[in-house]
DNA sequence: GGGCTCAGTGTAAGCGCTTACATTGATGTT
DNA sequence: AACATCAATGTAAGCGCTTACACTGAGCCC
């Protein structure tokens, strides 16, 4: 493509040679001036910087990443971004990895399995050393394709200890059966949850599962739970109340996936002229911001999210390192009670 | 580096080169079979396909960027990436630019100059063909580094008519003065304000004085608005709104400069016992999702966040396409009226 | 049948950078 | 004074891709 003549340090982009030119020194003078000053005298050094102040010069990404073969980004691909479920534990991932001098690629799935796919590919393309990716549930292609190229991943919000693959997150199933034994404490039988779509969500799978599971121990059907799938949205949330509200017997309580869910929840319970919890109890599922916002504040699961983000960024730079024996761990949840779930009322 | 003998096909990742071996054609055809399917027989570009499925293969971005020079890759940096703000816009933005092919890179700049500057240079550097911006407050080193590259770029989230550069956005101080205006026909006398930093923050600036244009207006001597600054975050939104209800007199009407503020306040002003709206109202801006969960919903200013992103990526396109005649674009703003907004307390 | 066109393909020159290896000239050692 | 040492720098070979240009041969026209 040689229409656009060469036109020195007048066109677009300053290179690594325009540098070199101007400053009187070879071109590895100045790659070394930027990336190990140390090797570089003095004199040469300030030459140089002089040089690469006067013509703006910034290095071609692209360009360092091939002919180094590193590129010091990470990337991240989580369900999404338009809400505040993984904001806090990203901002902690960013923040711990910004530290070592790593930038982190943040990428959207919209809970969508071939998205994620391509999304990976994507990342990796783009020289991705390293990859945080949420939860286990994703396409074969997407493993086979990360092992081929060896690239480090570290999964979050999940955590199984039965498999092999390095994790750093919690046991979604045994952290809502904490909160629906609770529930059950408060005398409530005819139990409701909505969910986020279970098919290709193994978090979602999991937390439905510790709801039937504590239903179980009590000796409850766990067949009589009426479940709702909805898309983690405020307004969906809503919409999946309404419906569960006009089942017969109608529910007491009403689990939720996340805590957005259960935001639309209280909002349409409100507009349906139904007090919280006296007339029905909502619960949540991680603790964000909202939780504290919204009134009645939010019974829920607290997750603790900048703790998971910074030992994951931990985990994924001791795989890059070597070949390390790295770990799994298992972060702890705990309860939130808040003023959203009461005593089942009477009758 | 040649440590690493080459392996082949099976190292780490099959390139351009290992795909043509195996399909027993150039690599200048794989290439075209790859970007323009069109200029290949169809018996060779089945064949091709099949070797690329087969290995696995994954084009590296930066050596295709580097050849190729443009990338399909846009960039934004936002302030904050924490609150819903610039969620809307963005995933509008976001939408808009995929329909084209168009892959965009988010960053944020946490509301600090000298790191937005960073990040364009990080942006432009991986590749950036085009950039959205928020707001016009930045370093004369970011405006001429972009210049000087001739990366096209849009400010979003303010307009001003009397600003060559291009934008797509509303005008900060008239869409403020609005909803004081309002505030004031309410019979509000001893307003506050809590603001975002105005320094480097222009929007800031002008929803400021858009308050002042508002108490002018009617009579009111414009410093004696109470003013506190706090980082766009919902703690902060209290702490201000505490401070300010121990000011003598006090406040009747606390306007905030986003949602995430009112919220934090509306918070602060039930822990503090005061009703809202019958003691003290409060207003919000932006008009995210927030203002309408928190109870009671927020009176604010509606911000067409969609439509905003949408046609920022409209200007962009049209920018990097030919140097056609691109004009900004001034949106216009509404006022959302809800409950926190209310009559002057007697007395 | 000679010459033309043109679709399909190959060849090879970079894109801007890093880095192994070669070179240079002080400096110190004996 | 001869030589080893070493810090500082230069030389040049790629990294994986795109694309201008060259080439080939099948199909067509007269």
């Amino acid at each position: 493509m040689p229409q656009t003549p060469k036109t020195g340090s007048t066109a677009a982009s300053p290179t690594l040679a325009d540098v070199s030119k101007r400053a009187g020194v070879s071109t590895a003078t100045v790659s070394r001036c930027l990336n190990s000053p140390a090797q570089v005298s003095q004199a040469t050094r300030e030459k140089v910087m002089q040089a690469v102040k006067e013509l703006g010069y910034a290095p071609n990404f692209g360009a360092q990443a091939l002919a180094a073969k590193r590129t010091n980004t990470f990337g991240a691909i989580v369900p999404t971004l338009e809400n505040a479920i993984f904001a806090n534990g990203l901002q902690a991932f960013q923040e711990s990895l910004g530290k070592q001098g790593i930038t982190l690629l943040v990428a959207s799935s919209s809970y969508s399995r071939e998205m994620e796919e391509e999304q990976i590919r994507n990342l990796v393309a783009r020289g991705a050393d390293a990859l945080l990716l949420i939860g286990y549930d994703r396409t074969a292609d997407s493993y086979e394709f990360l092992e081929r190229r060896g690239i480090p991943y570290v999964i979050a919000w999940a955590f199984d200890a039965a498999d092999a693959r390095i994790s750093v997150g919690f046991d979604n199933q045994r952290a809502m059966r904490q909160l629906a034994d609770k529930v059950l404490d408060f005398g409530h039988k005819n139990l409701a949850m909505i969910s986020a779509h279970r098919k290709g969500n193994d978090r979602a799978r999991l937390r439905f599962q510790g709801v039937r599971d504590a239903m179980i121990a009590r000796g409850l059907e766990p067949d009589q739970l009426a479940v709702v799938e909805a898309p983690y949205s405020f307004t969906r949330g809503s919409a999946a109340f309404a419906d569960l509200m006009h089942r017969v017997p109608r529910p007491t309580a009403v689990i939720c996936g996340n805590d957005v869910l259960a935001t639309g929840a209280v909002k349409m319970a409100q507009e349906m002229g139904l007090r919280v919890p006296e007339d029905v109890s909502i619960t949540g599922f991680d603790n964000i911001e909202l939780a504290e916002i919204v009134t009645p504040g939010l019974t829920t699961v607290d997750v603790p999210h900048r703790e998971m983000g910074l030992r994951a960024a931990e985990v994924l730079m001791q795989m890059r390192q070597e070949d390390s024996e790295v770990q799994s761990q298992e972060l702890s949840t705990g309860l939130k009670i808040r003023a959203s779930l009461g005593p089942a009322p009477k009758g």
